[in-house]
DNA sequence: ATACATTCCGTACCTGACTACGGAGTCAAG
DNA sequence: CTTGACTCCGTAGTCAGGTACGGAATGTAT
């Protein structure tokens, strides 16, 4: 273990080396001590660790957030994380709601569009005048 | 007509002045001419199409499609404007389907969280956990 | 020992849609 | 005629999450 160059380090986590380094900066993983004038190594924990933030990440969370939910990693307890995917829980839920709005009216358009004549566009007569709803 | 300032234009229009003159600098509004050393003046025209800026955006347009859109706003038929409405109805659903499961994953988590006890949080857990499935 | 590959480090650049700033010019009111 | 508000214009900063660059140092293979 800590056997790993960043470049290695980065291959294993599937990630560039560059995004580690700006994980490092912006705190998410921190950096080895560097031996006299040589190369920092790193072991299969920092690896895990680059994989924690890339599957929260994929669920939405910020790397902010992910930083919080690493603070936690070492604390007892669940009613912090729970909070924290809670919020975010409840975002995704309005941002799913908005998509629908989008969506339904995006859809009729379209499909206006299909009906009607050649005469002018649905869309752009929409997008025209001010919102009737 | 042609009587509005530009930041009577942005009242009118409820948008920021800078948000004017960075639509002139993309390309969405057209500056009219200044009468010699003076201030430009604008009229209705652009306060409408301001509006169409900004509902195309509410209905999840990016500036450059706006910008096509108000381009095909000029020439007849459909067609365009039908294919990038449809293009984009398709990202919104490729979007919603997104969300639909990262909701899922956190909900999921968060149910787990209620349920279990206090020995160690299972939304830490999952994530520090290289996913299974 | 000589290439060549990597690392280190700071800094700059990218996307998208703005927002802010600063100095000079202009306009309307008092 | 001065004050204050507004406009004009270019440039720079903001947010997030990186990516890219460049020069110096270090590591590794031949």
């Amino acid at each position: 273990m800590e056997n790993l160059t960043i470049g290695g380090l980065a291959k294993q986590a599937g990630v560039n080396v560059e995004t580690i380094r700006y994980y490092q900066r912006r705190g998410l993983l921190d950096e080895p001590a560097r031996p006299a004038g040589g190369i920092r190594r790193y072991g299969e924990v920092t690896a895990a660790r680059i994989g924690f933030i890339k599957r929260a990440q994929e669920i939405g969370f910020s790397l902010d957030e992910v930083k919080e939910l690493l603070r936690l990693e070492l604390t007892p307890g669940c009613h912090d994380a729970r909070e924290i995917a809670a919020k975010k829980l409840a975002l995704v839920d309005a941002r799913i709601a908005d998509l629908q709005r989008v969506r339904k009216v995006l859809g009729g358009l379209i499909s206006e569009c299909k009906a009607g004549g050649e005469r002018s566009c649905p869309i752009i007569d929409s997008l025209a005048r001010s919102r009737t709803r």
